[in-house]
DNA sequence: TTTAATTCGGATAATTTTATCCTATTTTAT
DNA sequence: ATAAAATAGGATAAAATTATCCGAATTAAA
């Protein structure tokens, strides 16, 4: 569904948001122990999200990454996955004709749709806040 | 959401089925035109399809691919995607974690389950009987 | 001001996916 | 039998994704 590099951002967004409720700054070594990914591989995943303006970086000792703790319930799923993955899972046509069009549709069109909108709404109305809360309950994993 | 093999599958799937509905068979040369895809490229999918059995081919002269015209209603689109992409878009972890396990789940599982869940249902209650019929009454297109 | 701890960014490598080419094999018609 | 028309399948190649490495730039503390 995702790429590899939307899944570690995703996994490793929800740890930052973690952390960030604590004041604590988090580092790509950390941050890869915690979601089981390959380290340098996040690092450039990471940069990305700040480029995109998901998280925040701070450089220099003491640095590392962070999420500001009032922005933390208005980070969408959505934006993560649009930042890494684009739109193509949003808007894209599921046969892979060039674009989604209402008025030349393809075969798969009327169904796919539905599926494609509800996986929007879902990435849309899921924040950092709710899936960080579920982790520190002890309710969900970003590993395993 | 599917690899361009797997697009490039059902596309082609589509069309055997509408030629074999008039008793022809097609080629990859005919069918690679007609949903525009590379040639080779789609033959292997073509034989990938007739290893798991979802179309059927016939060598030599006057051969080709066809769908058993009696059997055009009983392929699902779920036979096609498992064909070439695998069960995974089904049934694993949305985040990536190595199997999607519900006693210890990842952060997004209970909302990613739904989508995939509606995924499922979509691709499993959708034959080339139907797709193939609404192509045939210039509703929907296999290319743009 | 120096040092240590960091992120940033470029270069490169490995792997997977996508794509092409060529020959072998099969089958039908002549 | 032979020739022609097809699919099958192996060997490569190209492109995209995933992954690693290393030095440059930045920052805070000592
Ligand atoms: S045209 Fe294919 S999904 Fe809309
Ligand atoms: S554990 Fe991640 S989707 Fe079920």
């Amino acid at each position: 569904m995702f790429s590899k590099a939307c899944e570690y951002g995703i996994r490793a967004s929800i740890f930052i948001a973690l952390n960030s409720f604590e004041g604590r700054r988090v580092s790509p070594k950390e941050i890869a122990a915690e979601i089981d990914s390959p380290q340098a591989f996040t690092a450039k995943i990471l940069q990305a999200l700040v480029r995109h303006n998901v998280i925040q970086s701070v450089k220099g000792a003491y640095g590392g990454f962070e999420i500001d703790k009032n922005r933390i319930k208005d980070i969408k799923l959505s934006d993560i996955v649009d930042a890494i993955d684009g739109d193509n899972i949003y808007k894209g046509c599921g046969l892979g004709l060039k674009a989604c069009d209402e008025d030349r549709p393809c075969p798969m069109h009327d169904k796919f749709k539905v599926v494609r909108e509800e996986l929007k709404t879902m990435l849309e109305s899921t924040n950092l806040e709710d899936l960080a809360l579920d982790i520190k309950e002890g309710d969900t994993f970003l590993r395993r």
